[in-house]
DNA sequence: GTTATTTCTGAAATCGATTTCATGAACGCA
DNA sequence: TGCGTTCATGAAATCGATTTCAGAAATAAC
């Protein structure tokens, strides 16, 4: 009881304990603590826990404002994603952040909501931020953003593609190769009258271009290319993917195959089929991608393709922290996907093929 | 073609533009510039535009970390999730993100994965990092938190949660009377017979603890108490919810109505009582929790508590912002939930009570 | 026309940690 | 014992922007 808690005057904080009070109480300069905490193996076993434990009496911690401005690193990575609201993208982040976190870094986080513009100021601030390095997704960006990357001389990877563009590395799948692996094997059961339904609006959305790229091509090469009326573009969302559905069924009432670019869209079309009354797979099989959590639970299980998340999150932590250090680090990561066949395809039966659903359409 | 693109030695990256530089083209003093970029209106209009071209031309943009040495404010904001993987959390991030990027603040982000001892390292080295504000989820941390948070002297709130505990503000929604009206809206209905399946687990999970608390209470004011077998606890998957319901109904194969914790053990619970040949809701009413995207799209649609995760997101930032600041901040802010009633609820009907499942179970 | 006031600008101190350089102590070897 | 190393430590310069303080210039007041 000899310590009242003097209501501090509030208006004055109290002052942060600096390096130099550690370097006091301890009986050392400045430099001996600054060493302690960065290089403790070069000094004297017996200093060195002197130094630490005053560190900890007076729970000194570094002020990293001063530290960065010494050193030119601020230990920090910046990530633009489009949305956070995408599952897949919150696991790469999550699994990012996890990584830079064993080493020492921190992840600043922005979202562009798939609006390249706003990704460049968002990219703006984070430079100006000072960040050590940059992690971008997709591969299709505003024109002056690499500008703005090289003159800032920030190492930069982009993730979710495979390929790098502009200079820019890359670590993810190969989303064309993914789709058109996809249509294969679909064609391998016997499929002949495919529909598409793809995300690939707003437009900046360069992996389910490729996606939908990796379908056209497949059947092209198959020599049943895809009518614009057999390609249905949407949004993300579960609700695109039921009407989506529909239209294509009006459109193309004996399709058998549809295959969509994300899960959100396939379980929106596989939501809708059973409304209309059609099973899945006996009269119509429906693909995703993605392998979000929910795919594995739906009733059939949906057939889909699993993109590492996780490993791309990893993988770029690792790529930015060996180009940060100067370590050599390769062009670009291709990493494999992986095509999971569940219970939502099979090969197409000639008895259950979809109806016309027209006549029933107006009740 | 005068300017040969002289790859340069690598070695030595093109020193920073500094102030001083500014200063120098400009003919002006670098406090000129520093009073330019800061505080324009006291300067000299013709002084402004000159220093404001040459800024230009050099494209400066100024260390922030000398910038933050000198002012002792980062503009930095950092948050702890339990994990990103809910899109509950996520979307509030995102909201969060997005309110701060526009008062000029940048986002910190970390998680937890539901451990309260990573919670406090997170908490830590974003201390370290010199953040201006913090941003947490739920009410129960480690002990030490609070006293890190107050040496630190740093602006603190919590999210997710209504009441302030600990000292620490909190925004967010009353769970326990959000499942409490859930309850009661199930009574209504005419239900005698519940079970309840609650994420509680890690243990750590105090929202979840609350609208577990929630159910309890008001059935047992109802007179009805829920005996320990009625209560079958489970983490956030949604396989969980499957092997929950089936437990739930083994134990207690009179259960109508079943109050789920969030929607995706609701989910789970749902696509295990299709499995079992139970429909929803003519032999069971199940409820979810979070109005998840998917929720609504069900079939039948999933009569849930919606949670305006948003608006929590908003509100945290704009806390900060003011507490920041200096302006005067509320203790805690209470939001309004949302009981979404939809089609997986209906009044128990006798004749269609489940059947026991036992003689089933072994083929 | 002189003094008082206001407005604007520059010199220099400052924020706090890191690191180079120099010095003194300890050690090895002959 | 003496000389040359190696090792550990401290003094002081440094990173880049901000801001106080003081002085110069411009304006106003009489």
């Amino acid at each position: 009881m000899d310590k009242k808690p003097t209501t501090a005057p509030k208006g004055r904080q109290q002052p942060r304990v600096k390096i130099e009070d550690v370097a006091r109480k301890a009986n050392v300069s400045p430099a001996t603590v600054s060493r302690v905490l960065n290089h403790p193996e070069i000094v004297r076993p017996e200093l060195r826990d002197r130094v630490m434990r005053h560190i900890a009496d007076l729970s000194y911690t570094r002020d990293s404002a001063a530290r960065a401005l010494k050193s030119g690193r601020m230990r920090t990575i910046g990530i633009i994603v489009p949305t956070l609201a995408l599952g897949i993208f919150a696991e790469g982040v999550e699994a990012l952040q996890n990584r830079l976190s064993e080493s020492g870094y921190t992840l600043f986080i922005a979202n562009s909501q798939y609006d390249q513009r706003r990704e460049l100021q968002e990219l703006q601030s984070l430079i100006e931020r000072g960040i050590d390095g940059i992690v971008l997704v997709g591969g299709s960006h505003e024109r002056e953003l690499r500008a703005l990357i090289e003159q800032a001389a920030v190492p930069v990877i982009t993730t979710y593609v495979s390929k790098a563009v502009g200079g820019i590395p890359a670590i993810g799948i190969d989303n064309e190769s993914a789709t058109r692996e996809m249509t294969d094997y679909l064609r391998r059961l016997g499929h002949v009258h495919f529909g598409a339904i793809a995300n690939v609006v707003p437009a900046s959305n360069d992996r389910s271009r490729a996606r939908l790229d990796g379908i056209q091509r497949a059947l092209s090469e198959a020599g049943i290319p895809l009518k614009p009326t057999q390609i249905i573009k949407a949004d993300y969302s579960l609700a695109q993917g039921r009407s989506a559905l529909r239209q294509l069924l009006n459109d193309h009432p004996d399709t058998t195959a549809v295959i969509c670019t994300t899960d959100t869209l396939a379980i929106g079309a596989m939501a809708e089929a059973r409304k209309m009354g059609l099973a899945v797979p006996g009269a119509l099989s429906i693909t995703g991608f993605d392998d979000i959590e929910l795919a594995a639970q739906m009733d059939p299980p949906l057939t889909t393709i699993s993109v590492p998340a996780a490993e791309i999150g990893r993988g770029a932590a690792d790529y930015l922290i060996n180009a940060i250090s100067g370590s050599p680090v390769p062009k670009s990561v291709l990493l494999p996907y992986r095509l999971v066949m569940r219970a939502s395809t099979a090969p197409p039966r000639p008895g259950e093929r979809p109806v016309r659903r027209h006549q029933a359409r107006d009740q």
